[in-house]
RNA sequence: GGCGCGUUCGUCUAGCGGUUAGGACACGGCCCUCUCAAGGCUGAAACACGGGUUCGAUUCCCGUACGCGCUACCA
């Protein structure tokens, strides 16, 4: 493969939020580039005036940052081949689309667009299949300078061969072979003067050395004409990689309404950048061998397209959440805090003291998948009084053999010092002693007791977290 | 409909002619443990179908079926 001066671009167009298999592609894209020492341009398509979304480019700017993509070369950072907006470049591709139409590759289309809404109706119709019947491309110099002179709006159109193939080679998929008789006369040019994607793309990757397009497969079909348009502009086609789509569980392309598809989406959930992008990494590349936890860096030195699959790959949204819990787990004490916070603002936990709400927190590290989850733990903090939740645990704490333990785990409790989980643990170990009572009839009364629930965490350090006082207070209320 | 691309456990995937078809998520069991979670071990679970090629096909070729994508003055 050609891996001298790799540049490659992502091409969003700004209509909406970055959609998760969006990401995935600029993630790729960004991988190849430092995996080749290359360079990774950010490009925003935004030559469809009516789909423009207000806000949407700060949007995905915000967002990419977020998940850690960074670009060398985009609209806010500039670069020797910018502008990097579609939309101030009209010019570049208007004199494009002159230059093909004076060598006869191209023709103004005067159809309306009811005209052709009205012929493609028609075909349906007839059972036939919809294609643009090219009658303005035999239109004489005569008629087109009377339509030009009355002010009549046209379009250019691609003057595609009436026979022959094209073949081109994709890094994925190997040889791609299309017939031109099953391609339209494509609309280079709109009427309103912005040219359409399959120009400005072809326009944009040449002036801007791009190497490599890596982009979904939905771009596939159209990909024949483009390397016609290289042809007729006597360029050099960069190579093409066409991505394997994201699914839906029923197996359509990943759309809304069956889930969240915007990076936003998982973002606001409290999913962590970099669960979402090494899960988004593995859905349609792997390593070559077992391993699946990997960081930027890693997958910056791993990366490559050949072991890039062929397949659509169903976005699970439980995989990803056990990838969340990974990296949950494996953050700093002081990381896990920060990604909770906004959750424990609202239960009413006292976090007053910094390093004791970091030790609540690492407590319940393994109980965590998302951060929000931290709130279903912390009542045992915030609650004033204990309440015995059902009547199997109402008779466990009402069993004499409990109220003993109790009685010895208040007289204990006053004396003990120094107040930590483990020389409470050995506390209740004295108590077994003290009783004969031991294992859970021996735990899980003061479990109860104590924190209301039948599980959690390590009771000894529970009870530390709490305080002396609120635990004995807590058994005390327990004594009948 | 036409064209293109694809098809290994439910899901993500390894496999690039000869394997007990491997791993991960989810699911079940066991262990650990005061409990739960985590962790360890373990179980069930897949080569879409039919023809070739070959001593031998999950793997190569053709066809069928199914799925997806494209078929706009959207990207």
């Amino acid at each position: 493969m050609e891996t001298e001066n790799v540049r490659v671009r992502f091409a969003p167009s700004p209509t909406g939020f970055l959609h998760v298999g969006g990401l995935r592609t600029a993630l790729y894209n960004v991988l190849f580039a430092r995996k080749h020492g290359g360079t990774a341009v950010l490009r925003i398509e935004d030559t469809d005036r009516s789909r423009y979304v207000e806000g949407a480019v700060e949007n995905l700017l915000r967002t990419l940052e977020w998940a850690g993509l960074r670009f060398e070369e985009g609209p806010m950072q500039g670069g020797a081949y910018g502008p990097y907006v579609q939309s101030e470049r009209t010019a570049l591709y208007r004199a494009h689309a002159d230059r093909l139409l004076a060598e006869g590759k191209a023709y103004r289309c005067f159809c309306t667009p009811e005209e052709l809404a009205a012929s493609r109706e028609r075909q349906i119709a007839e059972k036939k299949d919809p294609t643009y019947d090219r009658r303005c491309r035999a239109l004489g110099e005569g008629e087109i300078r009377v339509k030009r002179d009355t002010g009549m709006p046209f379009t250019v159109r691609m003057k595609v061969p009436l026979v022959g193939q094209l073949q081109f080679h994709d890094l994925i998929r190997g040889e791609v072979t299309v017939h031109t008789e099953a391609i339209d006369d494509q609309v280079l040019l709109k009427s309103d003067g912005f040219p359409t994607y399959h120009l400005a793309n072809v326009v944009d990757d040449h002036h801007m050395r791009i190497s490599h397009v890596i982009r979904g497969e939905e771009w596939l079909p159209s990909t024949a004409k483009h390397v016609l348009l290289y042809e007729f502009l006597g360029w050099e086609a960069p190579l093409f990689a066409h991505l394997p789509l994201l699914l839906n569980p029923d197996r359509s392309k990943l759309s809304k309404r069956q889930g969240d598809v915007a990076v936003e989406d998982y973002r606001r959930k409290g999913f962590l950048p970099e669960a979402l992008v090494n899960f988004v990494a593995m859905l349609g590349w792997n390593p070559g061998d077992d391993r699946e936890l990997f960081t930027m860096s890693e997958l910056e030195k791993e990366f490559s397209l050949e072991r890039v699959g062929k397949t659509g790959a169903v976005f699970d949204g439980e995989k990803l959440r056990w990838f969340n819990a990974q990296y949950l787990r494996a953050l700093p004490p002081d990381r896990l805090v920060e990604a909770c916070l906004p959750w424990m603002r609202e239960t009413g936990f006292d976090m007053s003291d910094p390093q004791r709400t970091r030790r609540v927190v690492s407590a319940h590290c393994n109980y965590l998948t998302l951060p929000s989850d931290i709130t279903e733990y912390l009542s045992v903090f915030t609650q004033n009084a204990v309440v015995i939740p059902d009547a199997e645990s109402r008779s466990m704490v009402e069993a004499a053999e409990s109220q003993l333990v109790f009685r010895r785990f208040i007289e204990l409790a006053q004396s003990q010092d120094p107040w930590t989980g483990e020389e409470i643990k050995a506390l209740i170990k004295t108590i077994q002693k003290d009783t004969g009572i031991k294992g859970k009839l021996l735990f899980m009364p003061l479990r109860l007791a104590i924190t209301g629930e039948q599980h959690g965490p390590d009771l000894g350090m529970i009870a530390e977290l709490l305080g002396r006082e609120t635990v004995i207070n807590r058994v005390e209320a327990q004594i009948r």
